[in-house]
DNA sequence: TATGAATGAGCATTCATTCAT
DNA sequence: CATGAATGAATGCTCATTCAT
């Protein structure tokens, strides 16, 4: 039952101690090629640590179960996913540019990016909709951003929002519909067309009068 | 579990050709509850056999793998809310409701009712995407008569709508959002407030000139 | 993650359905076979299927876990110990003997009989020691049958018997002591030199005045 | 359990050269105790290091394998026990005590105390019976003890013994299996009782005449 | 048609052991 | 002496699919 080391004529003992501390990451990384690659439930603990060079033994080292590589791999992605988004925001908003439906704009834009980039992975990532995967969007941090910007021009008065909550969803929604549409179309360079749908559709449904 | 070897004398009285032809709507019904109950990837062939009465054999006479009978599952209810929707547009429109702006708001009653009525079914059925389950998106019936009815409201005057398809995509995945996020809080009674919400917003962003 | 039948290039199929109700009695065969030849610990199901002629999905088409099978195992030992002990026992009290020494020593014989030929079995079965294996012993039917004995020659005069109990356990634990250490020296055909200091020993101990 | 990657200025104050030479002694006490606790295949050597405070590599530099710790075990038990019987058993000759069969009951006092204390600890030792551990019983220095015991006891008159060997055989397992049969019961208590039994037993047995 | 026993590849996880540092 | 990251063979169990009846 023990491991009796591969037998007598056991090959070449393979090289130790590869990168210093990288491993974790080789690991994640190595998943989240494959499961973009073949999905999910069809690539195993197997192919993934003989895709990150590692024996099946290390990868319990440095995660206790199939299941937490996948809730560290989402925590990643949304955690990217947010930083993205806040710093393309920030630049805009750095770069002067002024007015709420530009803010807007810039919004979409940003998220937009960063789902487009990525929504092949958003999707793989928070599917099994048995556990609480839909919950997570009940406190999306992205959501509640959008919520705040909505109300801080209401508040300035350059728009009219009767619930933020429901607008900031539907916002949400539209542009991942959007985003989605043209993956499937196969079309992922009309970024700047699908900007201006989401941002004159808004600023009509946003003015105040 | 064991064979319990048919023991000589089983006087067991297997129910024999219980309904004549049914057998596969059976199956797919007795799958779609199970896929709701615990999951798909959790639910066996033969959890399904047994719990539709029938052999595991008998499963394979009317699909020819798991998966197929998941297409006809997706196929299934894609047909169904599809009619459902007509229906309820149809008798609205009956009704003698007028105006495009109403038209608008009976369809998403409509789909709304659709759609929080089977959300978790529908979330079940389409989630693994790595077939072409976005595909099917892209020539969705629903989005298709969106589309139309957009334009027909456009060609008369009434809205103005810049890229119909665009638009359609909007409404639909607008709607989409609030009925997961008022299902994941729970509150599942809130549905004139969620049309009110789709039809202003939409009104607004159609809104001419 | 399905079968995936075997790739293209599948060998011959195996013949199905070999014998018609066999299939429980084979793997508890094979596995007693095996885990007196290797050990309990060292026998992995694999091993057990593959010497049953039998592949590792039937294993539990019959026994819920490998647990239950040595459950299982256990059971038929013991049944099987007290049938033989029982026939042997009714088969020299119809002889015509009679006296209760004669019948203690007819105990003993039957016993150790019973025994050496399976100790070894017996050993291997009843040795993980954690969950209540010592337990049996405490309501073992062979241990009551003795008491039984006792406490009938007692009741007739012919023995002095202070507690049955006690005497029932250690005249069981003489034999057993006796057993092993004639099949540790590889020294199992002296059963009559056994039986007879067994019979004696406690034929004096048992003496009343 | 991860591989915290030795974060950059990891000022661990890890606790080097801690006893002087202890190191080994320590793995047995810790593996005995969880050996006891969770049973010996239930027990990793990633277990006992861990509970000895002693990193994994560092078990290969006192033990070759496991199996070998198992065995010092083993031999250490023997050891101790047999000192403690012998302990007891000078001290009780020393009192003054004389008389063939108060030998026998000092025996048997300080046997069922050497075991009763420790029974737990010796069937979890000697359990796997397919290495030679049945062996062990063949020259069990306790057994030979006894012999020596009975055969000076005959060659003075005072007992007549057939064949020591199997006595003393006898009456170890006796005693044994009357501690068995006290702890199954959860009766720790009784072990006056237990010795009056044994003794009354077998000093009837050894009577001569 | 219908059955259900049989199949066997596949999977997640464990753990004794090694060895570069 | 001591460490602990890395290894990889081995294990118990599942399940989609087949096929003799």
């Amino acid at each position: 039952m023990p491991a009796e080391p591969s037998g007598a004529t056991s090959a070449a003992p393979r090289p130790r101690v590869r990168a210093p501390q990288s491993r974790r990451a080789e690991l994640l990384d190595a998943a989240e090629r494959l499961f973009l690659q073949k999905g999910v439930a069809q690539t195993s603990v197997d192919d993934i640590t003989t895709a990150a060079l590692v024996s099946k033994g290390t990868f319990y080292l440095y995660f206790s179960s199939r299941e937490e590589l996948l809730g560290a791999l989402r925590e990643r992605f949304v955690l990217g996913f947010c930083q993205r988004v806040d710093a393309a925001v920030g630049r805009r908003a750095a770069s002067g540019e002024k007015g709420w439906n530009a803010r807007l704009r810039a919004w979409f834009t940003a998220m937009l990016d960063g789902l487009m980039d990525q929504v092949m992975l958003h999707d793989m990532l928070f599917h099994d909709p048995h556990p609480a995967s839909r919950e997570l969007m009940k406190d999306n941090p992205i959501i509640v951003q959008l919520e705040a910007l909505l109300e801080a021009g209401a508040a300035s008065g350059a728009w009219r929002v009767a619930d933020s909550h429901a607008m900031a969803i539907m916002m949400f929604h539209s542009m991942h519909g959007l985003a989605d549409d043209a993956i499937a179309r196969g079309v992922t360079t009309q970024r700047a067309r699908i900007v201006r749908r989401l941002a004159d559709t808004f600023a009509a449904a946003l003015r105040p009068c």
